[in-house]
DNA sequence: CCAAACCCTTACGTAAACGTCAGAGTTAGG
DNA sequence: CCTAACTCTGACGTTTACGTAAGGGTTTGG
């Protein structure tokens, strides 16, 4: 948590949040975040609270939370009368997620040993002496890469454009 | 590699890539996906190979990829001259995509530990008796939740709108 | 040969997450 | 007090990946 109490203006929170001005009109706009007060002459101002809260925006759309998600819970969190019903709604949003991280990681760690397979399949071919176009390759059976089929992601392209 | 070199129409390429008519359209009109032939009317007709592009295609997009991405590698791709030229290209193109797939992988790990301890930590204000909103939250020292610091992605959210 | 089910092309609509003016007011420094 | 730099409130523009509808032809089973 980010201490001291200063305040300033949308640029500088802007600036330290790596945002545009316009994106944190944006999530204002939302109701994602709103200024601690405003300047005499009518200027947001905020406090490094707004940084923290832009942090976690941040860390939700990792997670793959929509803006409007997000403001969706905050409503829901509000809505609650007491601290620990919040909390608990903030268990299951969260646990709901951590699901689908948990998912997301899974098939990503799929895709890399799909990758990992297709390059060191198509490493063999920089030794190949072919000089005609890539539609050839569809027949290849160049005892280079012998061992295993040809990966699905290298199989699948190398056709021309049916 | 599905085989049989059947040709079938738009509606039932849908049903089996589990895709909408429009979208096969579409991706036609980006220059992903030709039709095998056309029937005497007009209508396009497509083999097998055209699922397995649009699985490939569908991949990328897990991978992060834009249409228009692809798109691009695409015109890359068939702009060489010789088979192992194409393919080095294809190889660099996964290559480059493996290591921010690698990188993603490390994100949502990491977003996963964060999201465990918020869980855990969140676990104990079932126990709690606060009877007021969330804001009482704030100060909150409960030795429920002794040992650490509240995480980040609780801290943040359990303080009123800033 | 007739109708239901499909498909064609053309073209405008949509949601998300901002970008980009425009015209006017506000602050901070000198 | 003046000016450069900043901010305000609208409000319309942009990109991506399709959705949806209109006004037609095409296929196929009976």
């Amino acid at each position: 948590m980010s201490d001291t109490a200063a305040t300033f203006r949308i640029g500088e929170l802007a600036r330290k949040a790596d945002k545009t001005v316009r994106t944190i009109h944006f999530y204002e706009e939302l109701g994602l975040l709103q200024p601690a007060s405003r300047s005499p002459g009518g200027f947001r101002m905020y406090t490094n609270k707004a940084l923290d809260r832009i942090h976690w925006i941040e860390r939700l759309q990792e997670l793959g939370f929509s803006l409007t998600d997000i403001k969706q819970f905050l409503a829901d969190f509000h809505a609650h009368d007491t601290g620990p019903q919040s909390m608990e709604a903030l268990r299951s949003f969260y646990a709901e997620k951590l699901t689908e991280t948990q998912s997301a990681i899974a098939r990503l760690q799929a895709l890399e040993a799909e990758l990992n397979a297709s390059i060191s399949y198509l490493q063999a071919c920089g030794g190949c002496a072919v000089i005609e176009p890539v539609h050839a390759c569809a027949q290849c059976d160049d005892a280079q890469h012998s061992n295993s089929d040809t990966p699905r992601m290298v199989a699948t392209i190398a056709t021309r454009p049916s």
